[in-house]
DNA sequence: GAGAAGATTATCT
DNA sequence: GATAATCTTCTCC
């Protein structure tokens, strides 16, 4: 069974699609979550200017530049938290963002962090997937190979399916990369917007 | 120290 | 479709 360094050798974007289906899994008092991966988005190191490394090494980043199979979370628009898996080898800023995922382990506990969700919008976009989890700036920098948090390749076999890809959510910077990917015709992955641009 | 933008989401019309 | 919520980070003075 091969494990996380494996999962996660070799170029950001061939290590993206091979995310979906892994399985990220959190236990805590509140009980256990675990999330099957359906829709990630790939961030380079060298020269992406959607990446938040781009513009070089900062505090916050940090993690980014480390060893691969770290956890990276941030903080955004004042109330959500986001988390990527950091990939490529160290000194190189490379990571995938996890948009979403189908809880199917924990659906319970998620529902106490996620009021009045249904069951396919409980980490459908990538920060519920973080609240799901209960994933905040804590967990910044954690291993995945280390409990409670971990990230392993896809534990049960799932209908094989066909992997779609297209460009990323959200960013203004660089919207024309497809770098996006998710299983097709998947009713968790999150539905596609453009940057919003307007009212600034 | 000020100002703007942001890898979003829930809620209202 | 439009907008409020809410605050950290980064970029210039």
């Amino acid at each position: 069974m091969p494990g996380l360094a494996d999962l996660l050798s070799g170029p950001v974007l061939e290590v993206a699609p091979r995310l979906l289906g892994a399985v990220l899994r959190l236990d805590s008092p509140e009980g256990s979550v675990a999330v099957r991966l359906t829709e990630v988005e790939a961030y380079d190191g060298g020269g992406d200017p959607g990446s938040h490394a781009f513009a070089g090494r900062t505090p916050r980043n940090e993690v980014m530049f480390g060893p691969p199979g770290h956890l990276y979370v941030y903080f955004t628009y004042g109330m959500h938290h986001c988390c990527n898996v950091v990939c490529g080898s160290e000194g190189t800023a490379s990571a995938v963002l996890l948009r979403a995922g189908e809880v199917f382990e924990g659906s319970e506990t998620a529902r106490v962090r996620r009021s009045a969700a249904r069951d396919r919008d409980l980490a459908r976009g990538p920060a519920r997937l973080c609240r799901s989890l209960g994933i905040d700036l804590g967990r910044n920098g954690h291993h995945l190979e280390t409990p409670p948090l971990t990230l392993s390749p896809a534990m049960r076999a799932h209908p094989s399916r066909e992997i779609s890809s297209g460009p990323r959510v959200g960013l203004r910077r660089a919207p024309d990369r497809a770098w996006r990917f998710w299983l097709t015709g998947d009713p968790t992955v999150s539905v596609y917007r453009p940057a919003h641009n307007l009212g600034r």
